[in-house]
Formats: structure tokens, sequence, C-alpha cells
DNA sequence: TACAATCTCGAGTGACTTAGTCGACAATAC
DNA sequence: GTATTGTCGACTAAGTCACTCGAGATTGTA
């Protein structure tokens, strides 16, 4: 039927922008536009996470001619699991798995917490694991099988 | 910020609903007054959760006096993995993961797309080893803990 | 100083989804 | 025939998603 437990495209947009930020680590200022037009994001919605991302320390920015968007930290100390909490807010597939809740026994009915529980914790030690300079090779490799002329 | 990725009410309810059915495996069918009442779930909306398991062969309703719902399998045999598929759709917590898709480049900006397959797999594997009569055990024996009175 | 290039921020919006309710209707036991 | 139970589709209010837009703040350059 519907579409249940999914990413929105907040995490998608926010994950390829940084994404193309590592492609440019060191290198000053990337701008929105270019970034926008490489990555495939609608401009004006790409402020919306640039600016989520700068308040949660991944991204700094800088205003005026030359000015533009460069990572706040080194590619390999950015998790994924921080940047799509950062956009996405908690990724618990039940609510009642959200943060401050006990694990105790508060919720009489919710009959599959414990499995879900499971998955959620292996879910996020996963996510952990990955650093946007990992995810930046993928990206590079899989680009080069694709489009081998892409890389300038 | 939000809430990304998480069950709707139709897997809780849902899934609280065959629990209960569950207990009762043998003794015929049980009216959805009594499982909403127990399970805390609005009656006219359990209606459409019923349908759509019922849809899916999950569960078998009967009419008129002494009628209503029971599981159509043993319990033994249902995989939370098809229950979750049939009241949720897809699983799948990216787009691009979408059953038809084909595994190879087409999505050439997703670049998050290979840990999320890792971890969909694992999930799914994770929900179809899980029976409904393991949740019925587990559900019954956490009921025994809160409250020992409960059971008859 | 003027100006242009940038980023910044909040308000607004249309389409869609969620979480239901409601009422007419069908089947069946007695 | 009547009460009891399930079946089905229409409807809806509230919320979320995926944006757009515009007014403004900063800063480099001439």
């Amino acid at each position: 039927m519907g579409e249940a437990v999914r990413l929105s495209t907040k995490g998608d947009y926010g994950v390829r922008a940084l994404i193309e930020l590592a492609l440019h680590e060191g290198e000053g200022p990337v701008q929105r536009t270019g970034i926008a037009a490489r990555r495939q994001i609608p401009e004006s919605y790409l402020d919306h996470l640039l600016a989520q991302l700068r308040r949660d320390g991944f991204v700094r920015s800088t205003r005026g001619p030359g000015g533009g968007h460069e990572l706040a930290q080194p590619a390999s100390e950015i998790r994924l699991l921080d940047v799509l909490e950062s956009l996405e807010g908690s990724l618990a597939p039940l609510a009642c798995l959200e943060d401050g809740e006990v694990h105790s026994e508060q919720h009489v009915v919710c009959g599959q917490r414990w499995v879900w529980s499971e998955i959620y914790d292996a879910m996020r030690a996963r996510l952990a694991s990955v650093t946007l300079a990992e995810l930046l090779a993928r990206d590079s490799a899989r680009r080069d099988r694709i489009a081998p002329s892409y890389s300038i």
C-alpha cells in the first residue's frame, strides 16, 4: 500500500551535498549553485539543508563574493549517523523507541518493540561506522564506472 | 527535527491485533470489539487493518452472531516481515531500494544506497525470522512480569 | 561609496499522507 | 425477522513533505 519506513529527501539531498563538499575538501568554499547543479538538488531547498548542517557543526559558510560552503570537520571524522540524525531527526523505527523512553515496561501493548530495538541498534551501529570520506570514495568509484569522463 | 524513518500505526495496531488472535488460536473467532478494547486500537480503524490482513491471507473472518476473526494460518508460520509488508507496503528505507529497481547504476546521485541496501537486507532477514508465535510468547511473558494477574 | 555576489532566514503553499470516523449494507444464528 | 456480527467505501481534519519566494545581511572589488 503506502510507503512506510523511509528517509525523506532531506537525508538524501543533504548527504549528496556533503559528498560534493568532501570532494572539494581543502579547496575553499563551494557555492550552492554549483552544489545544487552537480548533485541535482533544488537550489532554494538546499538552503535549508545547509542551514541545518551548519547549526550542527558539519558545515561552515561564508558570505560575499567568493563565498560558499565547506566542511567544518575532516570528511573522515563526519559520521553518516550524525548527519542523518541532524537532517531527519530520530531514526527510530517505532515511536516507543524514541531516545527519552525508558527501556522498561511502560508500553503495555507495543508487541514488537524488542525486535525493532535490536534492528535499530544494528542500524545505528552500521551508520556510525560509515564516514563521509568513505561515502565520497564509493561515490567517486561508482561515477568512474558509469562515466569515466566525469572526473576532470 | 521531524520524524523520519518510522512505522505507521497500521503496522503497530495490526500486529497487536494478530497477537490477540494468536492468543486465542484454536478457540474460535474473536470479535473486533474485544480485540480493539484489549489491545487499545480504535475499533472502526481496526476494520481496515483486518480487511488488509484478510486480503493477504493472514486472517479469516465470519459474520453473524458468534462471528469474528481468527488466524488463517498457524501463528508459528506467520512471519512478521510478511505482516508488516502487507500493512505498510515496502519497508525500503530509500526510494531507490524499491523492489522493482535494478541494483545497477541508474541512480547516478544516490550516494548512500550501498549502506542502506545492506541495512535493509539485514532488517528484512531479522523480521523474516520472527513468527507471530514468538511475538505472542514474548508479549505474554512481558505482561506476566508487569501484571501477573493479567492472565486468567 | 556603490555594487554585485553570496549566504540567511522565515513565511507561505499545494499535494499528499495519516489516522481516523461514519453510515449503508451483507451475512448468519436463533 | 431480528439481533449480531463483519464489509466496504466515502469522507475528513490535521499534519508532513518538498518545496518556492522575498526581504535582508555580509563581504569582496572597483
